[in-house]
DNA sequence: TCCAAATGGGACATTCCCGTTCCAGAACGG
DNA sequence: CCGTTCTGGAACGGGAATGTCCCATTTGGA
């Protein structure tokens, strides 16, 4: 891997991280966080448009590549969910950045291409419903929301201080699979 | 009420809804949304930085003020939960601002007073699980935060049309409290 | 070591948004 | 019905961010 790709790849990690925390964040601050000379910032990415659209592929691609990674199509659907828990929650940043970009929130073909990252998910959360293992009184869209929500707000609460990041995965299986009541209270 | 605190409600309405989608929309867009000319914004909100604080306060007002309605403390916990969900809820414009702006998230006083809303709900959790219908082995700080993370997704679930948002309080619910898992696999 | 590639800084024009001012017209209340 | 208040449009200056160019310097590989 050349210094070129090492560049272009600093720059994308430097961006998610300072973009996810303000979406209108100025390219300076961006190429300041990466250390890198504005100018060089240009240089890869002639435009804001083409560096926002560079890191929504690349987020997408992560997640998609994170989920695949975790064969959430294989075992119990709760371990399934477990692990695409433990790979996904890493990309935090990546999540957050796509959450509050308006250039996502605007763009239809980018919410479809969020939701075709997450159809594994999806696939898996039917196959629990499908086999008694999920209650299925709960719409599969919601459940993929909630699921994915949980998640982010997992990383944003560690980012602030709140929990601490290795129990993210934990406190999110526990409440999302078995909510926040006592297993008895639950009829 | 005149005609200036009309004006006012109007523009803080209209603010709320295009800076939850557009943290940086600018203000020609907010007077436009509002159908208002921008010359009577500045009129109201002399700066940016007053209109967000305006917005601000007035979230934070309405949150706190829809929890107190709800009366979290009194009866039983999930009852108390759900009374604030269904109070909540609606509200969604308002979180959503909240947790889009850069201000909110920068400003270590403002995410004190987030919480400071948010604190009789903290202590519903605590009775809750003190007095075993709510499970004690996570973190309040944490189901706090992924309650309210909850209502969010599922205003901005129903918002991209996934769901119906009069579903949303009953997804919630079921969710946060019991879980996506089929109560019988609950251990 | 040497050369090509990559980088950083400075300078510049452009564009967009903000905040202000002025003035004419509309709306509301007495 | 009249006058006070409120509103909307136009115009302007200032400032910040963007995108572009040029050139000196550094870096890393052959």
């Amino acid at each position: 891997m050349g210094r070129p790709d090492r560049t272009r790849r600093t720059l994308l990690d430097a961006a998610v991280v300072v973009l996810s925390k303000d979406s209108a964040a100025s390219l300076s601050a961006v190429a300041e966080h990466a250390g890198v000379g504005r100018t060089t910032l240009h240089r890869y990415f002639p435009t804001r448009e083409l560096l926002i659209r560079a890191l929504v592929e690349d987020a997408l691609d992560r997640v998609a590549e994170a989920i695949a990674s975790a064969h959430p199509d294989e075992g119990p659907v709760v371990d399934a969910l477990q692990r695409v828990t433990d790979t996904v929650v890493p990309l935090g940043p990546s999540l957050s950045f796509l959450h509050a970009e308006p250039e996502v929130y605007n763009a239809r073909d980018l919410i479809r291409r969020w939701y075709e990252a997450l159809e594994p998910v999806a696939e898996a959360i039917e196959r629990g419903q499908a086999d008694g293992s999920l209650r299925a009184d709960l719409p599969v869209k919601w459940v993929v929301d909630a699921y994915a929500g949980a998640i982010l707000t997992a990383w944003d609460t560690a980012d602030e201080g709140r929990i601490w990041l290795q129990d993210a995965p934990r406190l999110v299986m526990t409440t999302i699979v078995h909510g926040v009541a006592t297993p008895q209270d639950t009829p």
